[in-house]
DNA sequence: TATTAGCACTCGTAAAGAGAGAGTGCCAAT
DNA sequence: ATTGGCACTCTCTCTTTACGAGTGCTAATA
């Protein structure tokens, strides 16, 4: 059954109430702010039919009425308005990332932690790599004992290694494995690296000293790694905030829960599509039972690579969905511009040269 | 004053008694449990001379003892018996360590949640690098517009950098700019790199691109990264379970303290000796006004590539020093043990053959 | 028929009071 | 020096009371 639409204004009024105060909403209240032109009255008589329509609760008898999560729901669809941001609010958001994004290193934990400083709720940051295939090594001769293994990824990604030989080899050793590398595990993803492939790049090589071994299990190290996603927790504090959460043990839960990055990783659902879109998963609608009076609000970018970043806020079912979605939407999408594809290149130190991005690998 | 021995003994009960309860400690309570042979009454005269001496307060006239930070101190100093770990948590450590540690990326923010777990407080993970010098540069052709940079640092640290170019250069000008490098720029702090250094390198290059600006600044970037120290922060959740912090408010305060890594940089002093002692910072003895509550455990290792770590953990006064202590000192001592310079090898893949670490950059 | 005013009723919360219990401080006895 | 005893203090908890916000219902009104 189709709301009439002074049910919607009320429901509307009594949501966006409730956001602000953290309070359950009277009839009176609505009668003076909504600005509809009827009494205190008519709105318990429809405030009465919206709790049996199942948009609205009551805590108690005497209490005034608050959203349930069908309520949030209905909201979230049809009833308010989608939230256009201030310019300040907007310029914010641009400077904060267009600072954070000079340094790219940290990369998604920073992302959550801006976006956990603009929303002002705990923020999670993940990153779901692609499978990706290696597209070629090179092995740095350093000396006798030592060289580097340095393999770019599919994805452009760049590792290194550095690897330590109790025995003595020479560089032409070493240039032979590079060849014999590039022949045989470029271009393949991680399960195709087989014993019996390596035995047969041994023989090819004519590696008597399990050099090859050792390159192959670097080469499966990273393949897995690159597939290992990444997933980051900010501003969790941020919670102890909010009303709802000053029972510590709520928040406890929530934060224990929120600590523990597997719970994490099945977090946005499988279809995360790879629209744009914001996705608000509110109070029951989360599988998680820690999640279950909280809602969560995700949206996905582009970061380069063939993967796909996901930023979100967790809160309580009480959030500022227009807002918050309205500020992840914008945040997202400036990161797929910045970080995707297609999209325009980082601003550089230098406006000839465009430099990739840092990793490191630390030795002895 | 020297504390008489049954001073020192009524104290360390009181003492280890809060430890356990979280509720101040009556006279009755010390008679029955110390095993001094003597009445509450001759307890209760004692415990109001530790009061005036300072070691003890009463939270209101008709409460039990509790211990002042000076009274923790003398406790800490003196009187608590240096806890010697079961056999069962020792091996709880080494495994927990062994299984991180097997996977050596993240490690500084997984040294800390291990730290976490095994104490249950929340743990504070820092590294803080030596000013490193670069020891060679390998330019990496990749094809006419693209080369990878790749540098090692004075610890043995490999960074690397893909640089995109919107000029073709030749595989010649890379292997130039390369011998250049290695000539202008290694074994040289940050610092020393000015410009002046760099048009030098430029006219020794022939470089007309500005080839040679760009990796010098790729090199001032490494080297200040490296000096940049890494500082991370896990299970803040669990104080929420702490009785103490069962007031939202100073949860809040504390927990939103130890989120911002530019207050933990400071934290552990200036004298932050190589001895590998366990320092304990009691209540107001630390200098941040946030933690004029808490207590501050830290123990530092040896990380290798000239650097130490720290790891520590944060709680309330009433903490369990002694395990705690015990706890950290074991951690650290386990890690530089696997991670210091002369000690012995982390466990290879393969026994033959030492790889030391893996570093990674995103590109697009 | 929809709306409104009025009023009794409910329920949660805050303030106030009573009682219990734990623990102290002190005194007199040992 | 130590101890038993006892009055006193203070907090904590439970109960009571009062209050107020908000409701649901009914009867009057447009």
């Amino acid at each position: 059954m189709e709301l009439s639409e002074r049910k919607k204004k009320i429901l509307t009024a009594v949501v966006d109430e409730y956001i602000r105060s953290a309070e359950p909403v009277g009839s009176k209240t609505i009668a003076e702010t909504a600005g509809l032109g009827c009494s205190s009255a008519t709105i318990r008589n429809e405030l009465a039919e919206l709790v049996t329509l199942g948009y609205l609760e009551q805590p108690h008898t005497s209490a005034g009425r608050i959203p349930t999560p069908v309520g949030y729901r209905m909201y979230v669809n049809e009833l308010m308005q989608r939230q256009r941001l201030s310019i300040e609010e907007t310029e914010e958001i641009n400077s904060k990332l267009g600072e954070r994004l000079r340094q790219l290193d940290h990369l998604i934990s920073d992302i959550g932690s801006i976006a956990s400083q603009l929303t002002n709720y705990p923020a999670l940051a993940l990153a779901a790599p692609a499978p990706s295939t290696i597209k070629r090594f090179d092995l740095i001769y350093i000396d006798a004992n030592t060289f580097i293994i340095v393999a770019m990824l599919s994805g452009n990604t760049v590792k290194n290694k550095l690897v330590h030989l109790p025995v003595s080899v020479g560089q032409d050793v070493i240039q032979r494995l590079s060849s014999v590398f590039n022949a045989n595990f470029t271009n393949v993803t991680e399960d195709k690296i087989s014993p019996l492939v390596i035995r047969a790049a041994e023989r090819a090589a004519d590696d008597t000293m399990g050099l090859v071994a050792v390159i192959a299990s670097f080469a499966i190290e990273i393949l897995t790694e690159a597939q290992v996603s990444e997933s980051y927790v900010s501003g969790a504090n941020r919670l102890l905030g909010l009303p709802e959460f000053r029972d510590p043990e709520k928040a406890h839960a929530l934060m224990s829960f929120l600590a523990d990055s597997e719970h994490l990783r099945g977090l946005p659902g499988p279809n995360m599509g790879d629209e744009s879109e914001v996705r608000v998963l509110i109070g029951p609608e989360n599988v998680a039972d820690e999640l279950r009076d909280s809602s969560v609000i995700v949206a996905s970018y582009d970061a380069g690579d063939n993967t796909r970043g996901i930023i979100g806020v967790v809160g309580p079912t009480r959030m500022d969905y227009s807002k918050v979605a309205a500020k992840l939407s914008l945040i997202a999408s400036a990161l797929s511009q910045r970080l995707g594809g297609g999209g325009t290149p980082p601003p550089g130190l230098n406006n000839k040269l465009i430099i990739k991005d840092i990793g490191d690998t630390h030795g002895q």
